[in-house]
DNA sequence: ACAGGTGTTAACTTATGCTTGACAGCCAAA
DNA sequence: TTTGGCTGTCAAGCATAAGTTAACACCTGT
Protein backbone atom coordinates (compact mmCIF):
# COMPACT_ATOMS: atom_id res chain seq x y z
CA UNK A 1 0.00 0.00 0.00
CA UNK A 2 1.74 3.47 -0.92
CA UNK A 3 -1.68 5.42 -1.69
CA UNK A 4 -4.95 5.66 -0.30
CA UNK A 5 -7.72 6.56 -2.71
CA UNK A 6 -9.40 9.40 -1.99
CA UNK A 7 -12.95 9.48 -2.75
CA UNK A 8 -13.51 12.78 -3.87
CA UNK A 9 -14.86 13.46 -7.35
CA UNK A 10 -18.59 11.73 -6.74
CA UNK A 11 -19.03 14.03 -3.15
CA UNK A 12 -17.80 17.02 -5.65
CA UNK A 13 -19.87 16.62 -8.09
CA UNK A 14 -22.87 15.77 -6.22
CA UNK A 15 -22.40 19.26 -4.94
CA UNK A 16 -22.40 20.78 -7.94
CA UNK A 17 -18.82 22.19 -7.35
CA UNK A 18 -16.03 22.67 -9.95
CA UNK A 19 -12.60 21.12 -9.28
CA UNK A 20 -11.64 24.51 -9.37
CA UNK A 21 -13.82 26.18 -7.33
CA UNK A 22 -13.06 23.78 -4.41
CA UNK A 23 -9.81 24.40 -5.33
CA UNK A 24 -10.00 27.64 -4.51
CA UNK A 25 -12.51 27.58 -1.12
CA UNK A 26 -9.30 24.97 0.00
CA UNK A 27 -6.89 27.01 -0.74
CA UNK A 28 -4.49 24.57 -2.48
CA UNK A 29 -4.21 24.51 -6.63
CA UNK A 30 -6.70 23.33 -9.06
CA UNK A 31 -4.12 20.77 -10.39
CA UNK A 32 -3.49 19.13 -7.05
CA UNK A 33 -6.82 18.37 -6.43
CA UNK A 34 -7.09 16.97 -9.94
CA UNK A 35 -4.24 14.68 -9.20
CA UNK A 36 -5.74 13.88 -5.73
CA UNK A 37 -8.74 12.72 -7.62
CA UNK A 38 -7.22 10.96 -10.47
CA UNK A 39 -5.50 8.84 -7.59
CA UNK A 40 -1.73 10.34 -8.58
CA UNK A 41 -0.96 12.07 -5.22
CA UNK A 42 -2.23 12.05 -1.98
CA UNK A 43 -2.89 14.77 0.47
CA UNK A 44 -1.76 15.28 3.75
CA UNK A 45 -3.92 14.77 6.66
CA UNK A 46 -4.63 18.60 7.38
CA UNK A 47 -5.34 19.09 3.90
CA UNK A 48 -7.48 15.96 3.76
CA UNK A 49 -9.39 17.17 6.80
CA UNK A 50 -10.03 20.52 4.78
CA UNK A 51 -11.47 18.50 1.96
CA UNK A 52 -13.58 16.60 4.38
CA UNK A 53 -14.84 19.79 5.83
CA UNK A 54 -15.18 21.14 2.85
CA UNK A 55 -17.58 18.33 1.19
CA UNK A 56 -19.58 17.97 4.55
CA UNK A 57 -18.22 14.54 5.06
CA UNK A 58 -15.38 12.63 6.90
CA UNK A 59 -12.06 11.72 6.95
CA UNK A 60 -13.38 8.94 7.32
CA UNK A 61 -15.53 8.19 4.66
CA UNK A 62 -13.67 10.14 1.63
CA UNK A 63 -11.21 6.89 2.62
CA UNK A 64 -13.03 4.43 3.99
CA UNK A 65 -15.25 3.87 0.65
CA UNK A 66 -11.35 2.49 -1.23
CA UNK A 67 -11.11 -0.59 0.76
CA UNK A 68 -11.12 -3.66 -1.27
CA UNK A 69 -11.99 -7.27 0.26
CA UNK A 70 -11.18 -10.35 -1.16
CA UNK A 71 -11.89 -13.74 -1.48
CA UNK A 72 -14.98 -16.02 -1.42
CA UNK A 73 -17.44 -13.68 -0.08
CA UNK A 74 -19.48 -16.48 0.70
CA UNK A 75 -19.86 -18.18 4.26
CA UNK A 76 -22.34 -20.99 3.86
CA UNK A 77 -24.09 -22.07 7.48
CA UNK A 78 -21.94 -24.78 7.93
CA UNK A 79 -18.40 -23.01 7.46
CA UNK A 80 -19.43 -20.17 10.11
CA UNK A 81 -16.17 -20.01 12.30
CA UNK A 82 -17.46 -20.45 15.36
CA UNK A 83 -15.63 -18.97 18.47
CA UNK A 84 -14.62 -20.47 21.09
CA UNK A 85 -14.05 -17.12 23.31
CA UNK A 86 -17.88 -16.45 23.75
CA UNK A 87 -20.35 -16.44 26.59
CA UNK A 88 -21.06 -19.63 28.46
CA UNK A 89 -24.30 -20.73 27.13
CA UNK A 90 -23.93 -18.25 23.73
CA UNK A 91 -22.77 -19.66 21.00
CA UNK A 92 -21.05 -16.84 18.75
CA UNK A 93 -20.52 -17.11 15.15
CA UNK A 94 -18.78 -15.07 12.69
CA UNK A 95 -20.60 -14.42 9.56
CA UNK A 96 -17.51 -13.56 7.26
CA UNK A 97 -13.98 -14.58 6.82
CA UNK A 98 -11.93 -12.06 9.00
CA UNK A 99 -10.22 -9.32 6.89
CA UNK A 100 -8.74 -6.05 7.96
CA UNK A 101 -10.65 -4.27 5.06
CA UNK A 102 -13.88 -5.09 5.91
CA UNK A 103 -15.63 -2.43 8.10
CA UNK A 104 -18.41 -4.48 9.33
CA UNK A 105 -18.22 -7.37 11.47
CA UNK A 106 -21.60 -9.91 11.03
CA UNK A 107 -21.89 -12.50 13.97
CA UNK A 108 -24.48 -14.95 14.82
CA UNK A 109 -25.64 -15.38 18.06
CA UNK A 110 -27.39 -18.34 19.71
CA UNK A 111 -28.62 -18.06 22.86
CA UNK A 112 -29.54 -20.58 25.32
CA UNK A 113 -32.50 -20.34 27.51
CA UNK A 114 -31.57 -17.22 30.39
CA UNK A 115 -27.95 -16.55 29.25
CA UNK A 116 -26.53 -13.40 29.24
CA UNK A 117 -23.28 -11.42 28.55
CA UNK A 118 -21.70 -11.52 32.30
CA UNK A 119 -21.43 -9.16 34.91
CA UNK A 120 -19.33 -6.42 32.88
CA UNK A 121 -20.49 -4.36 30.39
CA UNK A 122 -18.85 -3.96 27.26
CA UNK A 123 -17.76 -0.41 25.94
CA UNK A 124 -15.94 -0.17 23.00
CA UNK A 125 -15.47 1.76 19.87
CA UNK A 126 -18.17 2.51 17.03
CA UNK A 127 -21.78 1.67 16.06
CA UNK A 128 -23.93 -1.70 16.22
CA UNK A 129 -27.29 -3.30 14.74
CA UNK A 130 -29.02 -6.22 16.75
CA UNK A 131 -31.70 -7.86 14.73
CA UNK A 132 -33.92 -10.35 16.79
CA UNK A 133 -34.52 -13.58 14.32
CA UNK A 134 -35.67 -15.96 17.10
CA UNK A 135 -36.83 -15.80 20.51
CA UNK A 136 -36.44 -12.43 22.77
CA UNK A 137 -33.77 -10.78 23.89
CA UNK A 138 -33.11 -7.86 26.26
CA UNK A 139 -30.59 -5.30 25.62
CA UNK A 140 -28.95 -2.59 28.43
CA UNK A 141 -27.70 0.70 27.34
CA UNK A 142 -25.99 2.24 30.50
CA UNK A 143 -29.28 0.89 32.49
CA UNK A 144 -32.05 1.34 29.89
CA UNK A 145 -33.47 -2.21 29.03
CA UNK A 146 -35.19 -3.07 25.77
CA UNK A 147 -36.48 -5.94 25.59
CA UNK A 148 -36.73 -7.12 21.66
CA UNK A 149 -39.11 -9.82 20.10
CA UNK A 150 -38.74 -11.85 17.37
CA UNK A 151 -38.50 -8.94 14.04
CA UNK A 152 -37.03 -5.95 16.46
CA UNK A 153 -34.53 -4.29 15.85
CA UNK A 154 -31.60 -1.87 17.84
CA UNK A 155 -28.82 0.69 16.54
CA UNK A 156 -26.62 2.10 18.98
CA UNK A 157 -22.84 3.45 19.51
CA UNK A 158 -20.63 0.58 20.54
CA UNK A 159 -19.63 3.54 23.45
CA UNK A 160 -22.26 3.37 25.32
CA UNK A 161 -22.15 0.32 27.83
CA UNK A 162 -24.01 -2.80 26.87
CA UNK A 163 -24.93 -6.09 27.77
CA UNK A 164 -27.50 -8.46 26.68
CA UNK A 165 -29.49 -11.31 27.85
CA UNK A 166 -31.93 -13.93 26.76
CA UNK A 167 -35.04 -13.43 28.74
CA UNK A 168 -37.46 -16.01 27.24
CA UNK A 169 -38.12 -19.66 28.42
CA UNK A 170 -37.39 -20.37 24.28
CA UNK A 171 -33.38 -20.71 22.50
CA UNK A 172 -32.57 -17.29 20.75
CA UNK A 173 -31.34 -16.31 17.89
CA UNK A 174 -29.78 -13.08 16.44
CA UNK A 175 -27.88 -11.36 14.77
CA UNK A 176 -25.24 -8.73 15.29
CA UNK A 177 -23.45 -6.35 13.37
CA UNK A 178 -20.24 -4.40 14.61
CA UNK A 179 -18.59 -1.39 12.62
CA UNK A 180 -15.50 -1.51 12.98
CA UNK A 181 -14.92 -4.87 13.63
CA UNK A 182 -14.23 -6.13 17.40
CA UNK A 183 -12.78 -9.28 16.59
CA UNK B 1 -4.93 23.98 11.62
CA UNK B 2 -1.36 23.24 10.53
CA UNK B 3 -1.96 19.61 12.48
CA UNK B 4 -4.28 17.28 13.20
CA UNK B 5 -3.73 15.56 16.18
CA UNK B 6 -4.15 11.45 16.32
CA UNK B 7 -4.81 9.96 19.26
CA UNK B 8 -2.67 6.53 19.55
CA UNK B 9 -1.58 6.71 22.68
CA UNK B 10 -4.41 5.42 24.25
CA UNK B 11 -5.36 2.97 21.95
CA UNK B 12 -1.84 1.65 22.29
CA UNK B 13 -1.85 1.46 25.82
CA UNK B 14 -4.59 -0.60 25.85
CA UNK B 15 -3.35 -3.27 23.62
CA UNK B 16 -0.64 -3.30 25.63
CA UNK B 17 2.04 -2.93 23.02
CA UNK B 18 5.07 -0.55 23.51
CA UNK B 19 6.27 2.34 20.84
CA UNK B 20 9.21 0.82 19.78
CA UNK B 21 7.01 -2.49 19.01
CA UNK B 22 4.65 -1.13 17.32
CA UNK B 23 6.92 0.83 15.35
CA UNK B 24 8.36 -2.25 14.24
CA UNK B 25 5.29 -3.72 13.39
CA UNK B 26 4.56 -0.57 10.93
CA UNK B 27 7.77 -0.47 9.98
CA UNK B 28 8.78 3.04 11.11
CA UNK B 29 11.23 4.69 12.98
CA UNK B 30 9.62 4.57 17.46
CA UNK B 31 11.35 8.60 17.00
CA UNK B 32 9.01 8.99 14.74
CA UNK B 33 5.94 7.41 16.12
CA UNK B 34 6.30 8.95 19.29
CA UNK B 35 6.42 12.33 17.26
CA UNK B 36 3.45 11.58 15.75
CA UNK B 37 1.49 10.34 19.40
CA UNK B 38 2.87 14.30 20.90
CA UNK B 39 1.42 15.75 17.79
CA UNK B 40 4.57 17.22 17.11
CA UNK B 41 4.60 15.73 13.56
CA UNK B 42 1.93 14.08 10.98
CA UNK B 43 1.80 10.69 9.52
CA UNK B 44 1.00 10.36 6.22
CA UNK B 45 -2.21 8.99 4.99
CA UNK B 46 -1.10 5.64 4.17
CA UNK B 47 1.09 5.48 7.41
CA UNK B 48 -1.88 6.67 9.40
CA UNK B 49 -3.89 4.46 7.58
CA UNK B 50 -1.39 1.41 8.40
CA UNK B 51 -1.71 2.77 12.17
CA UNK B 52 -5.37 2.53 12.02
CA UNK B 53 -5.29 -1.50 11.01
CA UNK B 54 -2.60 -2.23 13.69
CA UNK B 55 -4.65 -1.19 16.54
CA UNK B 56 -7.86 -2.21 14.57
CA UNK B 57 -10.04 0.71 14.44
CA UNK B 58 -10.27 3.46 11.57
CA UNK B 59 -8.66 6.54 10.52
CA UNK B 60 -11.94 8.49 11.93
CA UNK B 61 -11.29 7.33 15.10
CA UNK B 62 -7.72 8.39 15.39
CA UNK B 63 -8.47 11.57 14.29
CA UNK B 64 -11.41 11.97 16.42
CA UNK B 65 -14.25 11.58 14.25
CA UNK B 66 -16.18 9.19 16.41
CA UNK B 67 -19.47 9.86 15.30
CA UNK B 68 -22.38 9.57 17.79
CA UNK B 69 -25.96 8.35 17.23
CA UNK B 70 -28.76 10.00 18.90
CA UNK B 71 -32.57 9.04 19.72
CA UNK B 72 -34.33 6.12 20.20
CA UNK B 73 -32.26 2.89 18.95
CA UNK B 74 -35.02 0.44 18.95
CA UNK B 75 -37.05 0.05 15.73
CA UNK B 76 -39.85 -2.63 16.20
CA UNK B 77 -41.06 -5.00 13.60
CA UNK B 78 -44.17 -2.40 13.51
CA UNK B 79 -42.72 0.20 13.56
CA UNK B 80 -40.09 -0.72 10.15
CA UNK B 81 -40.12 2.06 7.44
CA UNK B 82 -41.30 0.44 4.16
CA UNK B 83 -39.30 1.98 1.09
CA UNK B 84 -41.62 2.32 -1.51
CA UNK B 85 -39.40 2.95 -4.46
CA UNK B 86 -38.26 -0.73 -3.87
CA UNK B 87 -38.74 -3.30 -6.54
CA UNK B 88 -41.76 -5.28 -7.99
CA UNK B 89 -42.72 -7.97 -5.51
CA UNK B 90 -40.13 -7.19 -3.28
CA UNK B 91 -40.74 -5.29 0.52
CA UNK B 92 -37.49 -3.28 1.66
CA UNK B 93 -37.97 -2.19 5.21
CA UNK B 94 -34.97 0.07 6.70
CA UNK B 95 -34.37 -1.22 10.08
CA UNK B 96 -33.11 1.95 11.93
CA UNK B 97 -34.42 5.58 11.41
CA UNK B 98 -32.69 7.38 8.79
CA UNK B 99 -29.82 9.46 10.73
CA UNK B 100 -26.41 11.32 8.91
CA UNK B 101 -23.88 9.89 11.64
CA UNK B 102 -25.05 6.27 10.93
CA UNK B 103 -22.21 4.25 9.25
CA UNK B 104 -24.38 1.51 8.45
CA UNK B 105 -27.97 0.40 6.66
CA UNK B 106 -29.47 -2.34 7.51
CA UNK B 107 -32.59 -3.77 5.53
CA UNK B 108 -34.25 -6.52 5.43
CA UNK B 109 -36.14 -8.03 2.47
CA UNK B 110 -39.20 -9.77 1.87
CA UNK B 111 -39.12 -11.40 -1.56
CA UNK B 112 -41.93 -12.65 -3.48
CA UNK B 113 -41.29 -16.47 -5.43
CA UNK B 114 -39.65 -15.89 -8.57
CA UNK B 115 -38.26 -11.59 -8.10
CA UNK B 116 -35.44 -10.36 -8.46
CA UNK B 117 -33.78 -6.53 -8.39
CA UNK B 118 -34.12 -5.59 -12.18
CA UNK B 119 -32.33 -5.61 -15.43
CA UNK B 120 -29.72 -3.30 -14.35
CA UNK B 121 -26.77 -3.78 -11.70
CA UNK B 122 -26.35 -1.59 -8.99
CA UNK B 123 -22.63 -0.33 -8.46
CA UNK B 124 -21.83 2.11 -5.44
CA UNK B 125 -19.03 2.81 -3.13
CA UNK B 126 -18.67 0.58 0.02
CA UNK B 127 -19.41 -2.49 1.52
CA UNK B 128 -22.11 -4.59 1.85
CA UNK B 129 -23.23 -7.90 4.29
CA UNK B 130 -26.17 -10.00 3.26
CA UNK B 131 -27.52 -12.85 5.50
CA UNK B 132 -30.94 -15.35 4.17
CA UNK B 133 -33.37 -15.63 7.16
CA UNK B 134 -35.50 -17.57 5.09
CA UNK B 135 -35.80 -18.96 1.65
CA UNK B 136 -32.81 -19.02 -0.64
CA UNK B 137 -31.83 -16.11 -3.37
CA UNK B 138 -29.22 -15.66 -6.13
CA UNK B 139 -26.68 -12.80 -5.79
CA UNK B 140 -24.63 -12.12 -9.03
CA UNK B 141 -21.59 -10.44 -8.39
CA UNK B 142 -19.92 -9.03 -12.12
CA UNK B 143 -21.81 -12.35 -13.61
CA UNK B 144 -20.57 -14.69 -10.95
CA UNK B 145 -23.41 -16.00 -9.73
CA UNK B 146 -23.96 -17.50 -5.87
CA UNK B 147 -26.94 -19.25 -4.08
CA UNK B 148 -27.02 -18.64 -0.52
CA UNK B 149 -30.12 -20.95 1.67
CA UNK B 150 -31.73 -19.42 4.97
CA UNK B 151 -28.52 -19.41 7.32
CA UNK B 152 -25.82 -18.80 4.51
CA UNK B 153 -24.57 -15.04 4.21
CA UNK B 154 -22.13 -13.51 1.72
CA UNK B 155 -19.82 -10.01 1.89
CA UNK B 156 -18.57 -8.02 -0.80
CA UNK B 157 -17.40 -4.65 -2.18
CA UNK B 158 -20.62 -2.59 -3.23
CA UNK B 159 -18.33 -1.57 -6.08
CA UNK B 160 -18.67 -4.89 -8.08
CA UNK B 161 -22.25 -4.80 -9.92
CA UNK B 162 -24.41 -6.76 -8.50
CA UNK B 163 -27.85 -7.79 -8.63
CA UNK B 164 -30.14 -10.77 -6.87
CA UNK B 165 -33.08 -13.12 -6.72
CA UNK B 166 -35.65 -14.95 -5.42
CA UNK B 167 -35.11 -18.48 -6.91
CA UNK B 168 -36.75 -20.60 -5.04
CA UNK B 169 -41.16 -21.66 -5.00
CA UNK B 170 -41.19 -19.81 -1.67
CA UNK B 171 -41.05 -16.50 -0.43
CA UNK B 172 -37.50 -15.70 0.72
CA UNK B 173 -36.43 -13.05 3.90
CA UNK B 174 -32.89 -11.36 3.66
CA UNK B 175 -30.92 -9.06 6.04
CA UNK B 176 -28.95 -6.78 4.15
CA UNK B 177 -26.39 -4.07 5.49
CA UNK B 178 -24.25 -1.60 3.70
CA UNK B 179 -21.99 0.48 5.17
CA UNK B 180 -22.08 3.16 4.32
CA UNK B 181 -25.85 3.92 3.93
CA UNK B 182 -27.10 4.49 -0.13
CA UNK B 183 -30.73 5.72 0.99
C1' DA C 1 -12.18 33.60 -34.45
C1' DC C 2 -12.58 34.28 -29.64
C1' DA C 3 -13.74 34.08 -24.20
C1' DG C 4 -14.75 31.37 -20.46
C1' DG C 5 -15.66 27.20 -18.62
C1' DT C 6 -14.32 22.10 -17.72
C1' DG C 7 -10.33 18.60 -16.03
C1' DT C 8 -5.46 16.73 -16.90
C1' DT C 9 -0.34 16.55 -17.26
C1' DA C 10 4.85 17.59 -16.95
C1' DA C 11 8.25 19.71 -14.56
C1' DC C 12 9.67 21.98 -10.86
C1' DT C 13 10.32 23.83 -5.77
C1' DT C 14 9.91 23.37 -1.19
C1' DA C 15 7.92 21.64 2.87
C1' DT C 16 7.64 17.72 5.68
C1' DG C 17 7.50 12.74 6.48
C1' DC C 18 10.71 9.96 8.25
C1' DT C 19 15.41 8.54 9.60
C1' DT C 20 19.59 8.11 12.46
C1' DG C 21 21.57 8.56 16.67
C1' DA C 22 21.65 10.33 20.79
C1' DC C 23 19.44 11.23 25.38
C1' DA C 24 17.25 10.45 30.23
C1' DG C 25 14.47 7.58 33.22
C1' DC C 26 13.09 3.21 35.12
C1' DC C 27 13.38 -1.64 36.75
C1' DA C 28 15.69 -6.08 37.59
C1' DA C 29 19.66 -9.12 37.97
C1' DA C 30 24.45 -9.50 39.22
C1' DT D 1 27.32 0.04 42.36
C1' DT D 2 27.19 -1.57 37.35
C1' DT D 3 25.34 -3.59 33.39
C1' DG D 4 21.68 -4.53 30.34
C1' DG D 5 17.44 -3.96 28.48
C1' DC D 6 13.55 -1.88 28.51
C1' DT D 7 10.61 2.55 28.37
C1' DG D 8 9.58 7.24 25.63
C1' DT D 9 11.64 11.84 23.74
C1' DC D 10 14.37 15.11 21.13
C1' DA D 11 17.61 17.47 17.43
C1' DA D 12 19.36 17.44 13.13
C1' DG D 13 19.46 16.11 8.65
C1' DC D 14 18.16 13.83 4.21
C1' DA D 15 15.09 12.39 0.60
C1' DT D 16 10.71 11.93 -0.74
C1' DA D 17 6.36 13.59 -1.95
C1' DA D 18 3.09 17.46 -1.08
C1' DG D 19 1.96 21.19 -3.53
C1' DT D 20 3.13 24.74 -7.16
C1' DT D 21 3.17 27.00 -11.91
C1' DA D 22 2.19 26.82 -16.51
C1' DA D 23 0.96 24.64 -20.04
C1' DC D 24 -2.31 21.41 -22.43
C1' DA D 25 -6.83 19.60 -24.74
C1' DC D 26 -11.51 19.55 -24.53
C1' DC D 27 -16.10 21.67 -24.32
C1' DT D 28 -20.07 25.35 -25.16
C1' DG D 29 -21.70 29.78 -26.32
C1' DT D 30 -20.96 34.42 -28.66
Amino acid sequence: MNIVRVNIKNLREERRISLRALARQLKISASFLSQIETGKASPSLVTLKNIANALQTTVGNLIGESQKVTGNPVTTEKERLHLNRAFKGINVYLLTAPDPNKQMEPLLLHMDEHTDSGDSAYTHFGQEFVFVIKGAIEISLNKTTYTLKKGDSIYFNSSIPHTFRNIGKEKAEALWVDTPPTF
